[in-house]
DNA sequence: CTGTATCCTGCTGGATACTG
DNA sequence: CAGTATCCAGCAGGATACAG
């Protein structure tokens, strides 16, 4: 793959688009976040959870059943009580590393100051 | 790969969070393949809305107003008849590249089969 | 601890018609 | 050609309460 100088002219356009394709798997509330957290490593329910902060229990839970539903995150239950539940990348997850380090840079070199100027989000705690 | 084994411990909790700032800035409906189309170069409305294809004008012009207002695309206007009006990438937007071709590459290999298999896209026209 | 179940509101985006 | 103006439906997502 020499760097895409000319892509094939396979007409992306629409719902064929991979670029669109990428970015409907991580859309919705904290997704990006959350797959990036899983970077790290295996985290429990409530660890993603702080790590998050401010999604809801609801969303949360929900967002991990796409994920695992898109096949990006394993999730694993101990039959155990309290109640004990892991997630995880899988390898498919895993393979967006790359992305979601690149999403980490440029969002900090670019998008939180953009947001920030269109105060969309508080000047920073 | 010890790029970024530890991050900065900096809490990227909530709204603050550069991942998500990132994502931000690309959710709303083709704004990823708008971006992408333009990586090619300069393009008038039309030309962008044919490229398209799915997305509607109405849209179209909502979410290049959206990326004009973020720093990402500029519009150049010309005094004549028919109008005449120019898209194209500012540097900001162009910075975003190596991104869009990672997005479009991971796209291609994983998105879009994990889409079609969760039947939310036609299996290929 | 790790979730479901409801209710409810706002925003996103489609369809359509009109304009400089 | 390149928009703007309306109207409207659907659903994402918040708040809250309950459960194994």
């Amino acid at each position: 793959m020499d760097t895409v100088k000319k892509w094939r002219s396979k007409t992306y356009t629409g719902e064929g688009c991979p670029v669109e394709a990428s970015l409907e798997l991580f859309s919705g509330k904290g997704k990006g976040m959350i797959l990036y957290h899983l970077l790290e490593g295996t985290l429990r329910f409530n660890e993603l959870k702080r790590r998050l902060g401010s999604v809801t229990q609801r969303m949360l839970t929900k967002q991990l059943r796409e994920l695992e539903a898109s096949g990006l995150v394993h999730r694993q239950v101990y039959a155990v009580v309290p109640p004990k539940v892991e997630y995880r990348l899988t390898d498919t997850g895993a393979s967006l590393e790359p992305i979601l380090l690149a999403l980490k840079e440029w969002g900090e070199e670019h998008a939180l100051p953009i947001l920030r100027q269109q105060a969309k989000i508080p000047a920073e705690s």
